[in-house]
DNA sequence: CATGAATGAGCCTTCATTCAT
DNA sequence: TATGAATGAAGGCTCATTCAT
């Protein structure tokens, strides 16, 4: 890939995410998309097969660093509780700093006719096992419940933490994050413990 | 409204409650709609404004029940667990038999260029009054900590309801519905818990 | 299906079968055909499912006509050579009174990948059947060479009348017609003689 | 013209070739031929001004051969008879061993917008002139009848048996192609013989 | 109250061609 | 001599909406 393929695809990349932030997926015309890159129409047919495959490696090229920061600061630490907190702090500061991306996550991770979809399923299953690894160990451990279900609990704590963060970024933006942050940290901490 | 008018908006609402709930909104076209329906494609455009006027009123007559659902089963105890627990087992068991619709709630909350959002929002507000006025009690009876946002801890039980729910449901299928219930009342109820 | 829908119809038909026998298939856009007959693009595809369904249906709609002229043809008269004859002749008549949609169905006719092959081949059967049938009384009566095969020569006769008419209108189109006529009724009565 | 512009041109032609007998001018891009070719893109336009022109090239190197292929078949003999056969024997071998090309030069010749056609016109000019030559001997030695159109005559044999060769090939691919051969000279023959 | 033919703006995509390297 | 990224005009098609009946 030469350094002009790069850079188009980024411009293409960064017009994407920030239309589609703003619009939707079906809201967002490859018109706009390419007018926003300052490139023509063409080139998006050269690059990608079409648009779908254009958000396709976008939403990969997004995902790939978050799924290896998620990784990097679960395995930080070894205390289960600590893990556990790391991923959710971790979680409610990328949805602060990609709040119009998070919000493409969560309104497309359930339907089921994208083409895309298979990469989102893979990344939150990549990212969900970590957090399950921390509460198994919790749990072995015994500093968590004894019947907590592990896979449940990782998406419990991932969805309580992304919709909540939405929620709040949307409805109340005024809202200090740390406040946020903290109530959320208390309710994660509160709901696994013993 | 005639008896004529009755029915055939009830035709038009059951079509496309079905048909968005499988294709989405924008997957969903007014052709689809009235052919499934059994009428002419000009009567939607007799009956209401638009495509997004319909949807915006199926929306209106399928939350209204739901709401008042919710309000009657929280009001039900006047024991604070009681009445969160009530409320969390309400939700569930309504995303469990409305599945479809409940994924559409979810991917359309957050988009703000729908014309039905306000339905949405005033919906999750009147909803999310009562558990957090619940929490309120807790909170002030000493059965909740001190320092719980009651209208934070009530999006966030909401939405680690929901978004557990669906994953579960869209993703593991298989699980008993008995096995998620009592792992998400479990987390719930910890959560809150002193 | 209404009078309007029998008028518009008509109109894009018409339209069309100008277009088409102008510039091709390929060259003929639904742009073109809608401006020409006056309508919008949008009709197209309310009464097609697209542009090679509205090309099958003006070939079905015009060569329906013709393969019951052949018929009607053939069957006027029992004498094997007059019906042979009757038949060149008609043909020859009818390519030029149709030179350019006879052209259309020559080019069109051993591509594989068109929608309406099958509507073309199909009528190729129908008129050679007819033709077939007189070779095969006059092979049985001893008008013809009792080893002439009668779909093999059925086919040689139409072939060879078509093309030579079209190379003939198309390369000297100044020659007269009879002298055509005459040229190809005298080869295809020797070509069948005994 | 150096070695290696030698070697890109037949690349070229060689991709052209089966892949415009296989989908048909239009169908065949300049991806997938450069694809097939595996030269890069510019490299058409480099070496031509474009599609159009490198197929007119390819029709050209393909069609010399098959000229000077017939030319040499009719004046073979001396008899008008054996002449005529001989060029009948020719066509049909040449159809049957080439018969996509075959195709496209019949679905291509009467179509007036093509940059070829100028190169197919000439080609059937010298092809026919040979047979009409053979034609006009017989006339005047009273092999043939005294009333035929050399040029006329030429005309219909050549599309005869192109038709007809192709119908078969076409339509009813299992007949072997003695019987075809037979039949055709038969009806050739008697059509021309006084 | 209902119909359905007609509309047309707007969409995604194709592809021959250009041009800087 | 060759490359391949970029171009943009043009095409077929969708679909919410209008309107005469």
């Amino acid at each position: 890939m030469s350094d002009r393929t790069d850079k188009t695809k980024t411009q293409l990349f960064q017009a994407a995410l920030q239309l589609i932030s703003e619009q939707g997926f079906a809201g967002t015309t490859v018109d706009k998309i390419v007018e926003h890159a300052g490139v023509s129409k063409g080139t998006v047919y050269y690059h990608f097969k079409g648009k779908a495959e254009l958000v396709e490696a976008l939403i990969d090229s997004e995902l790939e660093p978050l799924a290896e920061r998620f990784a990097a600061v679960v395995l930080a630490s070894t205390d289960p509780l600590d893990r556990v907190m790391a991923f959710v702090r971790t979680e409610l500061e990328w949805i602060r700093d990609n709040r119009e991306f998070a919000k493409i996550l969560v309104t497309e991770l359930w339907r089921e006719d994208r083409v895309w979809r298979e990469s989102l399923v893979m990344l939150r299953g990549r990212i969900l096992a970590h957090i399950a690894d921390a509460i198994l160990d919790g749990r072995e451990s015994g500093a968590f419940p004894a019947d907590i279900d592990p896979d449940f609990a990782a998406s419990a704590l991932f969805g309580m933490t992304a919709t909540t963060a939405l929620d709040w970024l949307v409805f109340y933006p005024e809202q200090p994050v740390e406040h946020i942050a903290g109530q959320i940290a208390a309710l994660a901490a509160r709901a696994v413990r013993v």
